[in-house]
DNA sequence: CGTCTAATTGAAGCATCTCAACATGCGTGG
DNA sequence: CCACGCATGTTGAGATGCTTCAATTAGACG
C-alpha cells in the first residue's frame, strides 16, 4: 500500500491517465493511490497474460509498451490495441474473467498488478472511479471501432498516417511525448499486425510518408513534420479518443 | 412505468438478453422492469442517434434490426455492429456523450428510448445490474476485437462464415433463430459494409458458400446446412461472445 | 568486429475491386 | 390482376493494391 499524500510513481502514472478522460475527485483520486500493486518486471516479447486464461489481477503498464493481441491457427496475428504507461489493459477481465485474447510486451515493461478484489472494492465505495473505469473501457471500444474502420475502409497509406495521430495523440496527454517527438518502439511487422498489412508494405508508405514531408526520424525516434498534413493523410479526427483536453 | 410483476414484452427482451450474459437476481430484474420506456417506431433505413449527437436517452431495440456504422469522406460506409431485438446499441452514451458514430436501422424498428437519467438511478441502486451493463459494453468491444481480426487477417470465405456463425449464435441465445435457420434481414451490401468487402464479392462469396452446402436459403431466411463445417470454415470459436450458455 | 534483428529493395502473383451490364423479385398503382 | 419500377442479386472482364518470396543492406550491441 502507499501513502496517499504521496502516491508512488506508479500510481501518479494511473492518475495521469484517468485524469486525461474523467475529472476524479481528490477523495476518488486518493482512494485510486491506494490501490495494491504488486509491482514486476518483464521481458520484451513476453505474454502478460494469456488467450484462455482466467486473471485473478489486472495490470498497470507502468513503464514500456504492451499490446492486445489474437493469433490464427495459420500463425497469422492481429495486435488490436497498442497500450503505454498508466493504461489497465486488462481491465475488461474485471468482468469477463477469461481472456479471449493475449495481452504481451512489445519492449520491457514495467507492470503493477492489481487484484480483482481491490479493484471491484474500489468500484463499491467510489462511483467516481467506477464511471471513469467504465469509461475507460469503452474508450477502448471507441479505439477498437475505429481501427475497424481502418482496416475495413481505408487505404495502407491512410491507416499509417492515423494510427501514428492517434498513437501520438494519446501518449502526448499523458506526457509521454514531446511536441510532434515521439519514442515510439514499434518495428515495422508489429505496425503492420495491427495495420494488418504486411511489413513490407509498412516499411513502403513509411517512405512515402518521409518522402511527403509529413514524418521523419528512422527507428524509435519518430518526428511528425506537418501535423496537420499528417491528420489529413490519415483522415483523422481526434474524437473517438474522447480526451477532456487535446493535445495541439 | 411497467408493472413488475408482469413485465412489458419489450423489458422482457431486454431482461432475457441481460439474462444471456449475465446472472441477475428476480430483484435486480424487478428493477429493470421498473425502467421507463418511450416507445417509438422507427422505417428502415434511417439514424436513431448519428455522429456527433449528444443523446440523452439509450436505445433498446425491441424488434427489427439496428447497426452501428461510420461514413468516410469518399462515402465509404464501414458497419461496425448489428444489434436485435434486446441490445442496446449506444449504451456507451451513458459514459461518453458525444456520439463517434451512427446508430441507424436496417429494417423497421420498434424502440424503447430510456432516459439516461433513469439508467444512471438504476446503477446507482443495483451494483448488479451495473455490471451487467458494464459487461455488456465490454461484449461489444469483444465483438469490435474479433471482427478487426477478421478484416485484418481473415479472408473473404472466412470473414463472411464467421459472420453467419456469430449473427446464428447471439440470435439463437436471445430466442430469435430456430435450430440452424435464421431471418438474416441483410442485403449483400451490408454485409460488404460490415465485412470491408465488396457486394460483389460478397455475393460470389456467399455462392461458393453455399455450393460447398454450407448454407442455403435465399434472400432473409438462412439456413445452415453444415455447422461444424460452417465454423471451420469460418474459424469460428465462440468464446469472444461470452455467453452464459452456447447454442448447440 | 561479428552477430542478430530490423529495414529495405525487387519481382511476380493473386485476392479483391471497379465498372458495367443484365436478371430477378417484389410492392404498388392503374 | 397485370405492368411497371426500383431495389437487390448475379455475372463478366479488366485493373490494382497489396502480398509473398527472396535477397540485400543497415543498424545496434556485446
Amino acid at each position: 500500500l502507499s501513502n496517499p499524500l504521496h502516491p508512488s510513481p506508479a500510481h501518479q502514472r494511473l492518475i495521469r491517465k484517468l485524469e486525461t478522460i474523467a475529472d476524479l475527485t481528490a477523495g476518488e483520486k486518493q482512494a485510486v493511490s491506494l490501490l495494491p500493486l504488486e509491482i514486476r518486471s518483464l521481458a520484451a516479447d513476453s505474454d502478460i497474460v494469456s488467450e484462455g486464461e482466467v486473471p485473478s489481477h489486472c495490470c498497470l503498464i507502468i513503464e514500456g509498451f504492451a499490446c492486445r493481441y489474437k493469433v490464427l491457427n495459420e500463425g497469422q496475428r492481429q495486435i488490436m490495441s497498442f497500450h503505454c504507461a498508466g493504461d489497465i489493459p486488462d481491465l475488461q477481465s474485471l468482468h469477463l474473467p477469461t481472456m479471449d485474447h493475449s495481452l504481451g510486451t512489445l519492449t520491457p515493461v514495467t507492470a503493477g498488478f492489481i487484484p480483482h478484489g481491490a479493484i471491484r472494492e474500489l468500484t463499491r465505495r467510489e462511483p467516481g472511479v467506477t464511471a471513469a473505469l467504465w469509461r475507460d473501457t469503452l474508450i477502448d471500444a471507441a479505439v477498437f471501432r475505429e481501427w475497424l474502420v481502418g482496416v475495413g475502409r481505408r487505404s495502407a497509406h491512410e491507416r499509417i498516417a492515423h494510427l501514428l495521430c492517434e498513437v501520438y495523440v494519446k501518449m502526448r496527454a499523458v506526457g509521454l511525448a514531446e511536441e510532434h517527438r515521439m519514442d515510439l518502439p514499434l518495428t515495422q511487422v508489429e505496425l503492420g499486425d495491427a495495420l494488418g498489412l504486411s511489413s513490407v508494405h509498412v516499411n513502403r508508405v513509411l517512405q512515402d510518408l518521409r518522402a511527403a514531408n509529413l514524418i521523419s526520424g528512422r527507428g524509435r525516434q519518430t518526428v511528425i513534420e506537418d501535423w496537420p498534413g499528417l491528420q489529413h493523410a490519415g483522415d483523422f479526427d481526434a474524437t473517438y479518443l474522447h480526451l477532456r483536453k487535446l493535445a495541439a
